[in-house]
RNA sequence: GCCCGGGUGGUGUAGUCCGGCCCAACAUGUGGGCCUGUCGAGCCCACGCCCCGGGUUCAAAUCCCGGCCCGGGCGCCA
């Protein structure tokens, strides 16, 4: 039966198993080879003796390529002087599939690649062990994401990604063609998710691709990304800040957990944050930014230069609050003593931003003049104002930037690095 | 899109400032050889590289122009 690397210890001793996987290194010693097999777990060593082994067996290790599939079939020995412990003494070695040389790239890490590189060949650099980690560690954020959630009575949904209007305005969208009409690609599930609000399911959320044509060319941003989304309704914006800051808790722990190998690798001392987290009004962030020489004019966004100022004054994650109205998307509730200002936050991690949300309005005709002052044509809502008209709840919600979690978790210092196959300005392939 | 810095064996770098001592160096790799305890194995031999297109010059990896691509920063954006 087969077993992984890491399934094997050296009480086995004695016992046969049979391993699958990459061939990592071969380390030929005349007399002794030493064949360092690599699985989805961990390595194994199979050390051949020369007098021990078959003569077959023997010369089919020392003409394995690095990166070939093998599978190996033998006796477990407890070995102090072998990694881990123990090793394999190998009855049968089959190539199951020999690997071209030279290699792309290196897998063993003993020589670096550039990011460029790596992702022209990501199937390779993905076989690296660290690289594999910031996956597995992804895997299990949106496990605790989905998982959480549930818990807290929100149910999972999926919007189209293929949409005829723009959801918000700002961002351009990438252009398709439907059959014999103009179609995009979805920037974000907004529109949607509130109309499942007209739709009573109170609490929803969705995990699913966003596209923005931004030609954008920075280490924290991407053209496809996944947008954790939740809306939630007869709720306002505290109340949907507190199930981010409760989410992002929950992660923090579950890797904490359950990836404590996977960050050992990455060398990351994950810190569960301390709820409530700090909550700093648009206003304060202002102030902070200028005593360190950052001077924005109210109403304008936050440059990165000011949230670096504000970033180096609080330590991982924080809320910044109150938003000018007009800085924000139609949707944003402003708040009733002072207009200007909105029921919207973002959620910070030093200085990068992981999630926005608001409280939404939820009143039709407020709503159609939100969309007028903002330069946009009603009818072009149609569906969406629809779901306004006949009994509305007040509702709130937010989106959470999957890949921006992933960096401020592994303090990853490319977004391109917590996708898999990034989309970028220029990379369309792989 | 803008500003800066880059593009040299499969991979990662040195060399470019100040053209010739560069038929290009180092590491890793690849092929071969030696070696029974490696774990970045070691030792010996060999193989393999100047992004593309123009220009200047007796002479270009090196200088100039254009293009494409990469990195960092900015902008836009989340």
């Amino acid at each position: 039966m087969r077993m992984y690397t890491s399934e094997i210890t050296p009480e086995m001793d004695g016992k046969v198993v049979k391993l699958f996987g990459w061939v990592h290194e071969v380390r030929d010693h005349g007399g002794l080879i030493f064949l360092v097999l690599r699985d989805r777990e961990g390595f194994a060593q199979i050390t051949l003796p020369k007098k021990v082994v078959s003569k077959e067996v023997f010369n089919t290790a020392r003409s394995l390529k690095r990166e070939s599939v093998v599978a190996v079939e033998g006796k477990v020995k407890a070995e102090p002087k072998a990694p881990n412990g123990f090793e394999i003494i190998p009855d049968i070695i089959t190539l199951l599939n020999e690997a071209e040389a030279p290699l792309p790239l290196e897998v063993t890490e003993k020589v670096p690649a550039e990011l460029d590189t790596r992702l022209d060949y990501r199937f390779m650099d993905l076989r690296r062990p660290k690289v594999q980690a910031i996956f597995r560690i992804r895997h299990q954020v949106m496990q605790s994401v989905r998982e959480f959630l549930s818990k807290e009575g929100f149910i999972e949904v999926n919007t189209p990604k293929i949409v005829s209007t723009a959801t918000e305005g700002g961002t351009e969208l990438f252009p398709i063609s439907y059959f014999e009409k103009e179609a995009f690609l979805n920037q974000s599930p907004q529109l949607y998710k509130q109309v499942l609000m007209g739709a009573g399911f109170e609490k929803v959320f969705e995990i699913g691709p966003i596209f923005r044509a931004e030609e954008h060319n920075t280490t924290r941003h991407l053209n496809e990304a996944i947008s954790i989304d939740i809306e939630m309704s007869f709720t306002d914006h505290e109340g949907v800040m507190g199930v981010l800051e409760r989410l992002i808790a929950k992660i923090c722990e579950d890797i904490n957990q359950k990836c404590s190998k996977y960050l050992d690798l990455l060398g990351i001392k994950l810190e569960i944050p301390e709820l409530p987290l700090p909550r700093i009004t648009y206003e304060e962030a202002l102030k902070m930014a200028k005593s360190k020489g950052e001077e924005i004019p109210w109403g304008e966004d936050l440059s990165l230069q000011a949230l670096k100022a504000i970033g180096e004054e609080i330590n991982g994650y924080y809320f910044i609050v109150d938003w000018p109205t007009d800085a924000k998307p139609f949707y944003v509730m402003p708040h009733e003593n002072r207009p200007e200002i909105s029921k919207s936050f973002d959620l910070m991690h030093s200085w990068l931003e992981l999630a926005s949300g608001a409280q939404r309005i939820h009143r039709y005709d407020v709503l159609v003049n939100r969309i007028k002052a903002k330069g946009l044509q009603p009818e072009s809502f149609g569906f969406y104002l629809d779901a306004f008209r006949y009994g509305m709840p007040p509702h709130a919600g937010w989106g959470l930037g999957a890949e921006r979690l992933l960096m401020s978790l592994l303090d990853l210092k490319n977004i391109r690095e917590a996708v898999l196959f990034p989309r970028d300005r220029q990379r369309l392939v792989p």
